[in-house]
DNA sequence: TTTACAAATCGTAATCGTTACGATATACTC
DNA sequence: GAGTATATCGTAACGATTACGATTTGTAAA
């Protein structure tokens, strides 16, 4: 996803513009990986001094709901990355160093052969954790 | 895994037999789905008033390590259920309503056609979450 | 069966990520 | 420029987890 459209997105939602609100998608957009509530907090500290745990969660909690951001969970933290906009539904490759992700264009839920007659499937998780060629 | 093994493990690593840790894994073996650190608590406290955190954080970890317990992270919080010695490798749907499980035998990092050239793989997670029959 | 000691537990406080909220400041509309 | 809903700040509270000194207990050796 741009940064124009995630702008965008805001804008036409009636959520007002603010400088911070464009410095996180600006920090997601450089980042091309998943990042941490508190990696947003350190960033935007060195600008805005005494910025707020509200601004941040807020924030990231919105994006997510209005689908600028893709959120996972990863040792008892929740990450943060720009969503994927491209892809209709795919997982995720994730570096355990620098947290960049590698798209994986299939599914086993698809894939696989799985019966689950009489029951309801709600959604389900596929991720592989790793090393990415300049960590290893 | 059954009640009797686990003991065993506990007793040719060396750790001391105590009912409370017989409890717990009597608990574990009557649940047959992933439980967390209070549930188990709330357990416990029926019979051992005062029971401490540190006893219940404590014994998961070690059970974890025994490989007695296996450990998967769900909505925030650990989750805890009886390892499935009978499978070598395997997946679990988990009901969200009432934690139980049902293993999967196909693992998609063996069905997919994944190409990860440069990467270092190191473990993955495939989860499917929805209700089971009873629940649903 | 007593003794000795390492291991286990208790009681409680600290930590960490996250959430919550009243007071204040700010973006946007008219 | 004024009015208002929204955004932010400052800070406290929360829930899960970890930590630790003091005490108790299981086990094995005397």
């Amino acid at each position: 996803m741009q940064l124009n459209q995630a702008l965008d997105i805001l804008k036409d939602e009636g959520y007002k513009y603010t400088e911070k609100r464009e410095d996180i998608l600006v920090f997601f957009n450089e980042q091309d990986g998943y990042r941490t509530a508190s990696d947003l907090l350190n960033h935007l500290s060195q600008k805005y001094n005494g910025i707020s745990y509200d601004t941040i969660y807020r924030n990231l909690h919105l994006f997510n709901e209005l689908n600028i951001l893709e959120q996972t969970e990863l040792d008892g933290e929740k990450h943060f990355r720009l969503s994927c906009g491209h892809h209709e539904h795919h997982h995720h490759f994730i570096c355990k160093s620098c947290g960049k992700t590698k798209a994986i264009e299939a599914c086993p839920m698809n894939e696989l052969n799985l019966n689950f007659n009489g029951y309801f499937i709600e959604n389900h998780k596929f991720e592989i954790y790793g090393l990415c060629p300049s960590c290893h």
